[in-house]
DNA sequence: CATGAATGAGTTTTCATTCAT
DNA sequence: GATGAATGAAAACTCATTCAT
């Protein structure tokens, strides 16, 4: 039998079995055979690459994290072009936001999943703020020319991630039509910049 | 504690047992024992009330459904003045949701759990859907009167409760400041009337 | 079935069944459902009535200690003459400890297991201690009427009871005639008594 | 360190390891990994050079009884003088035995382990009896010229090794002063001598 | 109704052993 | 001779569920 001597590529193979089990159950309802059984491989050797059934999870959220995260990059790469409008910039980033990310199902149920989790271990909250804190910081610094304030600004980023996650949410949990979800969702690009344009009134209505 | 010999004030008693247990374990991680050691009363008698482990978490998630569903009907009797001022009534309603509903943070992590569960139990997920589509519609029917198109408005609802929810996920999950989450809702509630008001521009540009 | 309602009833069943387990196996290789089996009981049982296999140990060796403990009451019981002649209820004391105790080849083996286990376990090893201190105590008093200098006496009482132990040892371990060692056990019986006696020529010696 | 090409000499250095773990852990729970890192080399190996757990304990035991063995002829060697007086010849191994053997503290631990070990495995029980019959039959040598009778003296020779056993067993087991023993044990190195010279009176009284 | 003893399936984890490289 | 990936048996432990009392 061929032996493997890619040990990161063995753990990346049992991260993505871990993926497609939790497409069927809880974390807590997939047993270390279950994810062995997934990946091919023998359930002894998850305790090989991995210390406990806790550390296979902790160094999932960071693969899922980390996926997230090369979103972000990926989306930063191709639309570095300098000059850009600010306004269509903000505008692409909530497309690509929509298409890529929130209405990726695949990606929702997992994060809906890790929501759970970090519910009760504070180390992946600690996870989930840092990934959510860079969205939001990212965001905030694009909407920063267009509104002014910092600390608004700041919220209106928060609220805007936290828009789109509800999204991602009523798209796994209800069965709306999906194109619903896209319409509002490009609906929403737009409008998010005029709220952040004129805040003002918005501001003394506070 | 006053006993309840009644098998009705009993059962409420162990789903009451249960969501105490949730904010401290997930329900997977709750045991029988937990639940009936929390309810004061003999783990052999949650047999004798419910059928299996499932049947209690069923239960809870109609009790918990009812109580979110109480909250609307709480709101709605003491706003009921006939005729009110619409935008008046859409501001007060999202007033209520912000700190009854979207910040009190013991239902929001037991929504949180919920969630997960629906992912992969259909029948939550059928409860979850119903309980949502109540309030989408009860919003919509609020916001029908300034906005117009019905299909659009339906969008609007959806979206502000999927923000609502949002909020509520990231209430419990970031650290930000509590009286962030409160400004920015209290903003929310003024500016959901200006976009329904006037969505035709937004339309235009989708 | 017929459910039991006497735990300490049950415990003791079980504890009884370790330690016939022990005569074949050392505890290591004992498991949980051997024991279970000896004493005729569902595994799952053994964790309703002890919290770990470390605790049904601890909970084992207490019951064979108490054990040992109860063979010096018992012994003491019948031999509280008032007025009896102090070398003679020595001699009795030995005579005793050889036949009921150091040649108990059950009580032996099992003693030998407890003292590897106490090699790298500090709270058995305390319990060793205590018991052994009892023996070492109690001989230590009756020798003082004879030997004088408590310091001293109390060395010879503890040589006194390693010899016995090493006894016990050597009856398990090596296939020597038992007649043997009860010879040997009845002259040392006589002999500790002159040693102790005229104690001050060995330390002369010293 | 050196590493030795030689297989014997990486047994040995195998054995050694296990030594070494044996200082911590019993046997049953040094893993062949725990041996096989103490010894600095790869755990496969092992099984190249033994063709089990077992078997590296079987050669352990016996590289220890070599051990032991071995420092009886060391002795022997450096106390042949011919024409020496028999009973300062005694003395002189009593001191010897005290000091380099039953005080040993890492030795005698590893005893206490054997001896459990001896409890549930013939082979190891019959090595134990080998080595065992070595000290006493030795020991029996030296004490027949002031004795005279050799069963007697095989006895009292048997009670003089058990007697060293349990000292052993006491200075690991139990926290008494480690000067108290050293005393104990001088002061039974003259006695013997006394006990086996005059054992008339002691015989008469069987 | 209430209790808690009893059951047995299922889970994570450890580990000696094997063997391709 | 080494290495370390892979295997599979066995272990301790948990727990929903049942049921005699």
């Amino acid at each position: 039998m061929a032996r493997n001597n890619d040990a990161a590529g063995k753990k990346i193979q049992i991260l993505q079995a871990l993926d497609h089990c939790l497409q069927e159950k809880s974390f807590d309802r997939t047993s270390i055979k279950d994810i062995a059984r997934a990946a091919g491989v023998n359930h002894g050797l998850l305790h090989y690459y991995f210390k406990s059934k806790e550390d296979i999870l902790i160094n999932y959220i960071d693969y899922v994290m980390d996926l997230y995260k090369s979103m972000l990059d990926e989306w930063l790469k191709s639309n570095s072009i300098p000059g850009m409008d600010p306004k269509l910039r903000i505008e692409a980033f909530f497309e690509f936001m929509s298409e890529r990310v929130t209405l990726n199902k695949t990606l929702s149920a997992v994060f809906i999943e890790i929501w759970e989790i970090a519910l009760y271990n504070p180390n992946v909250r600690t996870k989930l703020q840092r990934t959510y804190g860079e969205w939001i910081g990212f965001l905030t610094n694009m909407l920063i020319p267009i509104a002014g304030d910092p600390a608004l600004t700041r919220q209106i980023a928060t609220a805007a991630i936290a828009f789109l996650e509800g999204m991602a949410l009523f798209s796994i949990l209800l069965d709306t039509d999906a194109r619903d979800f896209h319409e509002t969702l490009r609906g929403f690009g737009k409008n998010i910049i005029s709220v952040a344009e004129k805040p003002y009134p918005c501001r003394d209505a506070l």
